[in-house]
DNA sequence: ACTGTGATGTCACTTGATGACATCACAGTG
DNA sequence: CACTGTGATGTCATCAAGTGACATCACAGT
């Protein structure tokens, strides 16, 4: 919503618009340059040309910055749920949200590896990922409830899923070739689908 | 290590000893009566007879006095999968890992109970649970790799391991009545199996 | 008696985060 | 056209989390 085209063609405030987002660009950059401990809000907050109050009044802290894109990504996973037949099983329901995710997240291999070599590098931003997969997990969980799924089933479903989004998104960052990657979901998940018969 | 028997007996150093363990239930009584956020550092210093500074000696940030025994529990972990026959498929040793960690942390209900109320109720306790089982799951993997599992099929693995004790654990700390973490570990996981076969 | 050491205290400082209030270009409205 | 309300921003003050540097002092070993 607040992320899509800019509203307001002309004339617009006093200051210049899209604060929001040139904080983004500013803090991936600077997090990109220093590494996100060094980067100071202030420092951020100028780069964009505000004040590090303005800076908390778009980002709730410091991190979130990186990550307030996940509540779109939470919805649009939702969403893929809705089309689904109730017969199908929880799993399937699971690969579903997947390949949304997949085709939501799998577009900028570049940006992504930027991202993700920033979070990587610093352990508060790990954590702040990790606290982003399992709310969308609780969500997801919820859904499959909703939709008949058995309480522990649902649960151990929704949480598989954030697995393989995991693994197979680790895997694409650091491909050297150029596999897609709803390719690699689907292979991880079927993988794990192995791993549990076979166990 | 640092946890067990206090070594020296009589006329210590200056100060009364265990100042780690006194921050420990310091902080962790203070959390419980008035939140995490409203505890601040020189509160449970104070608590403890000592002053902040020392709080942090002793504890890397606010967060890590309620988490500083997972190195421990990870050891123990790692130390589960020392024993097995390296015909083990990696499910299994997932099992029998789930099987120590249930027998190690699955002692105290009420104090788990305590623990995990408090952790509950503040994001920012959550997401350092949350990362602390992600080091556990790493470091698991890493060890499966070593045992000859295959790359992906470790992560997974190890990755399936923390979902199980995830949702096990929850269970067990509603639980009403008795049932030992034991048993629910071994239902949970043998229902992620039943979900990955039908699905 | 002398000295080194480890655990703690004290102090100063940076940074993240928040509340309260001021400012001012712009949009409407009469 | 003047008047007014509003939203986004700036300014200022303040608190709490951490951290580095240095001082202190009971104890252990020599």
């Amino acid at each position: 919503m607040s992320r899509g085209a800019i509203t307001y063609t002309l004339g617009m405030g006093r200051w210049k618009p899209g604060a929001g987002d040139r904080l983004r660009e500013a803090a991936l950059s600077l997090y990109l340059e220093r590494g996100f401990e060094q980067a100071t809000v202030a420092d951020i907050a100028e780069r964009a040309g505000v004040t590090a109050r303005t800076f908390f009044r778009y980002f709730a802290d410091k991190r979130e910055v990186l990550f307030d894109d996940s509540s779109a990504l939470q919805e649009k996973s939702l969403a893929a749920l809705e089309g689904l037949p109730t017969t199908t099983s929880a799993l399937d329901a699971v690969a579903a949200v997947l390949e949304t995710v997949a085709q939501t997240v799998g577009g900028d291999r570049e940006l992504a590896r930027k991202r993700q070599a920033v979070i990587m590098a610093n352990a508060d931003l790990r954590e702040r990922e990790l606290i982003k997969l399992t709310s969308l997990s609780t969500a997801l969980a919820d859904r499959l409830r909703q939709r008949g799924t058995g309480d522990i089933e649902a649960s151990l479903a929704a949480e598989t899923s954030i697995v393989v989004f995991r693994v197979a998104f680790s895997r694409w960052v650091t491909a050297t070739d150029d596999q897609v990657l709803q390719d690699i979901m689907r292979e991880t998940l079927d993988r794990l689908r192995a791993l549990a018969a076979s166990g």
